[in-house]
DNA sequence: CTTAGTGCAAACCGTTTGCAAATGC
DNA sequence: GCATTTGCAAACGGTTTGCACTAAG
């Protein structure tokens, strides 16, 4: 349990930073929330249980969880900003169905073995790395197939 | 040499667009300019020679080039839209160096066919993929070894 | 002469910032 | 009490859109 609010708050403690009832309530929300949320998705979240809490605070916050460790930024199709969980969830790669926006993770020792050995022939010193692969899941492939049940007219 | 050109006004002429002068220009300029142009960047090219040409043609002009397989949409670490060469210049991926933003392209047969393996395992269908590396590149790695040349003071 | 293209300014959208009021320590 | 945090509104930066004007076919 409450591990992860540990690590906040030490790291809120450890940077001379306060903790707030704001603060903790992001936290407790984000954890709760699998996957990949959006900055506008926690929001609305948030907002539930406190309809008082800024945008701006969750874009702040947000910053600072993902400093103590605790999440991770990621980037897909739109412009927008999502974070995923970081504590004891490894580092993965993404699937995206581009139908149903989707999400798959992978892991590849593989592949990652082979952009250390490319890293290597140019000096390249790798710090980070995004890999993602759109397309179309198995799920929406079967949709596509299937007659649609619609008029001659429609 | 105009293939690309040709290539374009066939482009337009089958979807019944119109060729213009502005068009064209943007479409030299493009050809010209080497690696992965911002829309900024060609803009102050184009503008150099035509100065009346103006951001918006710009922008529309090069979703036409790229609908017409001339130019691929490539994004970096900001958030700008890059251009590169699509037509004869296949698929490669990035290094892409964090200190002075240069990009390394490179291309591995072995990743691109892990992919597929694991695209296979879920049934998804890989439409387009993004792989991006970054880090730093051998060049900024020895700048930042090289002692400072600085005084005590500075 | 009709339809599409242009340039400008304004709108847009996600994100960031300045600021006065509120709150943690 | 002092420094930090908050929420709001305004600013931001890259991109898109509405519109009157211009130009291609």
């Amino acid at each position: 349990m409450g591990e992860e609010k540990e690590i906040f708050h030490n790291h809120l403690k450890k940077t001379g930073l306060k903790k707030t009832d704001q603060r903790d309530l992001i936290l407790d929300v984000f954890i709760e929330t699998e996957g990949h949320v959006s900055v506008e998705e926690l929001y609305d979240l948030v907002k539930r249980r406190d309809p008082s809490v800024g945008f701006t605070t969750i874009y702040r916050t947000m910053k600072l969880i993902q400093d103590a460790g605790l999440a991770r930024e990621v980037r897909f199709i739109d412009g927008r900003t999502r974070y995923e969980h970081d504590y004891k969830h490894p580092h993965h790669d993404h699937l995206i169905c581009t139908e149903c926006n989707g999400l798959i993770e992978f892991f590849s020792p593989e592949i990652e073995a082979l952009q250390e050995e490319i890293a290597e022939k140019y000096n390249f010193k790798i710090v980070d790395h995004s890999h993602r692969l759109f397309g179309i899941c198995s799920v929406c492939q079967h949709n596509a197939l299937a007659p649609k049940k619609v008029s001659a007219r429609g």
